[in-house]
DNA sequence: CCAAGTCATAGATCAAATCAATGCAAATCA
DNA sequence: TGATTTGCATTGATTTGATCTATGACTTGG
């Protein structure tokens, strides 16, 4: 037999200090022991030791230590994840149990894009509301923009829609894969035609939404020169797909808000899939964690969902 | 403004003692302070106090406490259900540090039913084999009473098949429901024809699957009398597909284990949708949770993906 | 090459969990 | 019904062990 270190502690979980899976969580996310410390209130020895008792339990180091910081090994990736994991959990006991304890009371307000169609989102909304049905539920509809600076300045705690750039001031969770196509109307000459060089479409009426408008088919827009004659607006998806289904111009949409329309045979998809751009939704919100129970008990309800979802 | 006790502590999790989490899983487990006091090689009043501590930091009581132990109170089954995922994911450290750092080796030996479809658990597979290249699996078929007989006696480490009757000392986690159909050759006189009444099949020839067979089969099979003339037998589901298949009989099988034989037009279901028995096939293990890194890890991938599949 | 940052080590200190002893209340049993 | 057992709470003494202060070694960058 060898004497080595265990090869694997049978009773690890009942054996080490919880509060060290914190510790480690607070050091990686404040890049270093000192700072961890500093952030902390205690010192800096008190740290270092901490980790050092964790190390030593699960046999292997966890952080490279350098003169700039700490860095994650393989090991400490892995510990890493599981420790966010049971942070998760503790963070979410006041609020579980505030839900389970008393009739929870409060306000979720939300800014969400139009057009929107989630069934997952739908679901976590009934859901929510059977479960907390004293909480009352906000929704208001804007441009993506608008909703991101809602989220930033406050007005909202939750919001869903489209981001072209990263803020570090908020939360994304990938919500669902949007694609669009671009419709015209019956009246329009090319009902039943696919179009395949989206130049030739450069004079055509065009449905615009204006602030809404996904970057991705602005640019598209700008290389084939569609849009320069604009015979509508509306930054609502909905009134948008009117004025398609109307014949006021060809527009972009998103494929699930048309498809009742292209089912009734009032709009058509001039574009072969492979032309669809497709973007990420996502479900945001501010990135300080200390929400009140009503939003974190919203956003845990659709996180669970769409996990869920996204994995299977 | 009022001076009662806070309504939710916005740093909960960053100041509780997490060690009180897992001595409450403790406490719940044991059914009581005392019994847990017991376990864990400790006095009466520590535990008592522990619980107090935790009880003080949440606002609620959390246990209440009679003469023959503790009962949960509605908030103590939500701490419960957190406190014991913070428990697994303490106790998955060790088994995902392995995989992380070094290449696991071990092996994995299960036993299973003959004839399941799952895609979940197929996948699971696969993808444990490449996250873990060096770990042997090894896949036994039997009938499903064997296949608990072999877990029993850790011939096994994992076991996927059906139960009967609940054994104290296994685990059950449902992986799918399975549904079975009976099925004729194209030689029989049925082919292409639905039965209603099984009464009328008490003289046709059986092809039976012996040990292997649900006790709903065996049941239904009593009851009408099916099966009396026995013209093939065979324990392995794919063995008594070929046997129905070539006309030996009729028999029952698996919905997905006869589906591509269906779809070729060599069998025949003969019973209306309402008929088809269902039960559960269920992902097996011993109740010890000491398992070794290889089978822990191969548990968790299935699970995982189960989970998933299970939500949405 | 020095200044400023990092983390590690050693011994003292102190807070807090644990223990041992006791008391109380409910359930069980004679 | 009274006695006994079982289970939890309280109290004050004890001891464990995490934190602190002080110091040293090392790396980075100006």
């Amino acid at each position: 037999m060898s004497d080595r270190a265990p090869l694997i502690d049978k009773k690890f979980a009942s054996r080490v200090d919880w509060n060290l899976m914190r510790t480690f969580v607070d050091i990686v996310r404040a890049g270093g022991i000192g700072a961890a410390a500093r952030q902390l209130n205690r010192q800096q020895p008190s740290i270092s030791a901490a980790l050092k008792r964790l190390e030593e339990h699960v046999g292997t180091t966890l952080l490279h230590r350098h003169a700039t910081g700490v860095e994650m090994t393989a090991a400490g990736k892995a510990m890493m994840s599981l420790c966010e994991d049971m942070l998760e959990s503790a963070r979410m006991m006041p609020h579980q149990i505030a839900q389970a304890t008393k009739r929870v009371e409060g306000i979720v307000r939300m800014q969400i894009v139009s057009g929107l169609v989630s069934t997952e989102f739908d679901e976590a909304i009934a859901s929510f509301h059977r479960r907390n049905p004293a909480i009352h539920v906000e929704i208001r509809v804007s441009p993506w923009r608008q909703v991101l600076d809602a989220l930033e300045q406050g007005e909202v705690e939750i919001g869903v829609g489209y981001d072209s750039s990263v803020r570090g001031s908020l939360m994304y969770e990938p919500l669902l894969v949007e694609r669009q196509q671009l419709y015209c109307s019956r009246s329009s000459a090319y009902f039943g035609y696919r179009v395949s060089r989206l130049g030739e479409l450069k004079d055509q009426d065009f449905v615009l939404t204006g602030e809404d408008e996904i970057e991705q088919i602005t640019h598209l827009r700008r290389r084939y020169r569609l849009g320069t004659r604009v015979s509508g607006l509306a930054e609502d998806i909905n009134e948008a797909r009117r004025l398609i289904v109307h014949g006021i111009g060809i527009g972009f949409l998103p494929i699930l808000a048309a498809e009742s329309e292209v089912a009734k045979g009032r709009l058509w998809p001039m574009l072969h899939a492979d032309f669809e751009p497709s973007y990420d939704i996502f479900l945001l919100a501010r990135a300080e964690t200390a929400r009140d129970t009503a939003t974190q008990l919203f956003w845990d309800e659709v996180i669970r969902r769409i996990r869920a979802q996204h994995r299977s």
